[in-house]
RNA sequence: GUCUCCUUCGUCUAGUGGUUAGGACAACGGGUUUUCAUCCCGUCAACAGGGGUUCGACUCCCCUAGGAGAUGCCA
């Protein structure tokens, strides 16, 4: 039987890197075996519910380049993919569970649970399953009558229950236990996703269940439901689950963890789902480096670790500058003009000249990214005018303004000479060798001759190449912004 | 509180009875270099603790400790 996988999320929020990564093993893991991968909404939470998270699933994995084989957008034969439009099945199973017995309905108010959790904390216990023994008679007529209700789930009070996790091994837990008589169908009517979840892995033909080990608790209790209905259950596999430096499970205080804000953040898809990968799954003791197309051949459920795993931005932002750098320059312009329009460097449509400055601008930019947003303010003094700075910053160490004037003025005169070629007609070795020449005139190092040079034409200590920074500045921008220097310095 | 899961460098991890315990990120140092970055070289750095089993344990078993998760009419 071919494997059948599924990803579930609930659209309530934006999408979560842990979510992600979950998806992506399912994905890989789906593609490596040959098998289909499946996307279920389960929007069973009408309290929660928001649309906005259900087109934020789509961004996300369309921005990740991870495509489902059935779901929503994509049809398939075991929909409908919307859990509420499956309300109807879910009721017939659980009314069914009522009928044979192994399910009840309870007519406990919120108000008397809310206390019983309050009076029962310190004890831990849960529901104290006051609707367990109604007569079922008394109980339908209760419901008749229209009073509102849930079903639970009637958990046995004696003897234990356990599966087998690929990862874990076998996991066994006593009865009692399990939380006392879970909520199956909520009194709106719409179930609760332990419910919603079997019945819909059961019927979409869910081969293994790859899900976080947050879950590995309710496994007994869904096996509990297989059993009730009489199914047999899927394979189940728990993934490590993906913390926060302090250890803690991996929230919003942590940094970025929604994938919208790795997007705007100037992060690639591809290291994401590189780095992604290397939480909690690893490929032999050296290699790291892995595309979507590689992990969809190599993804297997045996290289998967037990541990819980850290989330390391410093390593997400390694890669990140790997790949900004593996990108074609066509590729990473396409990718970077958004950034310089946020940024209001370059206008919204880019002109003609724009987008050739900034391709031009790539291969001196390239290598020093790790960030796309990194972008703009690289490349803002090409774009627009140099940004302000102090006297102070054109001096080199150790040096006056005067003497650093000085300098300026030399290197003028040997950029721009009144007769002879100037800069622009020289090759980058010819201007060196003269740039060279003027600091052993002048007794100074080139860095001195430079340093005022590079902050004159990019208003920065920092730059990208000179040379290259200056060719792509133009001559008549690169002698007017040398003339400010000077009189900064005058 | 109770239940469950987990435990190799700071972090991600390799390792399945005999290894100088390997790699990557980070950090630190050095080289290349007109700044920054890239690139190259190197250094630091780990088997949670205690018992067993065994000729021999990071590897197998037990206990302890620590960490995490669950304990909802949320998923």
């Amino acid at each position: 039987m071919s494997v059948r996988v599924r990803y579930a999320p609930s659209p309530t929020g934006l999408q979560h890197i842990g979510g992600v990564r979950t998806a992506l093993f399912n994905y890989f893991f789906a593609r490596a075996m040959g098998g289909a991968f499946i996307l279920r909404i389960e929007d069973t939470d009408r309290e929660r519910y928001d649309p906005r998270a259900l087109q934020d699933i789509y961004d996300t994995f369309d921005w990740l380049g991870i495509s489902w084989d059935e779901g929503p957008r994509a049809g398939g034969r075991f929909g409908p993919y919307f859990q509420s439009e499956r309300t109807e099945l879910y009721r017939q199973y659980a009314e069914e569970l009522v009928e044979s017995g192994q399910g009840y309905y309870c007519f406990c108010t919120s108000e008397r649970l809310e206390k019983l959790r309050e009076s029962q904390a310190a004890k831990g216990q849960g529901y104290d399953r006051h609707c367990r023994d109604i007569p079922p008679e008394e109980a339908r007529a209760r419901r008749a009558k229209g009073e509102a209700c849930v079903v639970r789930l009637k958990i046995p009070l004696e003897g234990s229950t356990s599966f087998y996790d690929h990862l874990i091994g076998t996991i066994e837990r006593a009865n009692r236990d399990i939380n006392p008589d879970p909520v199956l169908l909520k009194s709106d009517g719409f179930p609760t996703y332990h419910l919603a979840n079997v019945i819909d892995d059961h019927f979409m033909e869910i081969t293994h269940i790859l899900r976080a080990q947050e879950w590995i608790p309710s496994g007994p209790l869904h096996i509990l439901l297989y059993d009730a209905f009489g199914w047999k259950p899927p394979e189940y596999c728990h993934l490590p689950m993906v913390m926060g430096e302090d250890g803690q499970k991996l929230s919003k205080r942590h940094g970025s963890t929604s994938l919208v804000e790795f997007r705007s953040g100037g992060y690639l898809p591809e290291a994401i789902i590189n780095y992604v990968s290397l939480l909690g799954w690893s490929y032999d003791d050296s290699r790291q480096m892995f595309s979507k197309a590689d992990l969809e051949k190599l993804f297997t459920l045996e290289k998967l670790n037990k541990a819980a795993a850290v989330f390391d931005y410093k390593k997400l932002e390694w890669f990140n500058g790997v790949y900004i750098r593996e990108r074609s320059d066509g590729a990473l312009q396409a990718e970077l003009m958004p950034f310089l329009q946020r940024a209001g460097i370059a206008g919204t449509p880019a002109s003609a000249e724009e987008e050739k400055l900034l391709f031009d601008a790539l291969p001196i930019i390239k290598e020093r990214l790790r960030f796309l947003t990194d972008a703009p303010e690289m490349v803002r003094f090409l774009f627009k005018d140099v940004p302000a700075y102090t006297a102070e910053e054109l001096l080199p160490k150790k040096m006056g303004a005067e003497e650093t004037a000085k300098i300026l003025t030399e290197v003028k005169s040997l950029m721009f000479p009144a007769d002879g070629k100037n800069f622009f007609d020289k090759t980058d070795e010819e201007n060196e060798a003269a740039f060279r020449a003027l600091a052993e005139r002048l007794g100074t190092k080139l860095g001195s001759v430079l340093g005022p040079l590079r902050v004159a034409v990019t208003g920065s200590r920092v730059s990208p190449p000179l040379f290259e920074s200056i060719r792509l500045v133009g001559k008549d921008k690169t002698a007017a912004r040398i003339e400010a220097a000077l009189r900064l310095l005058a």
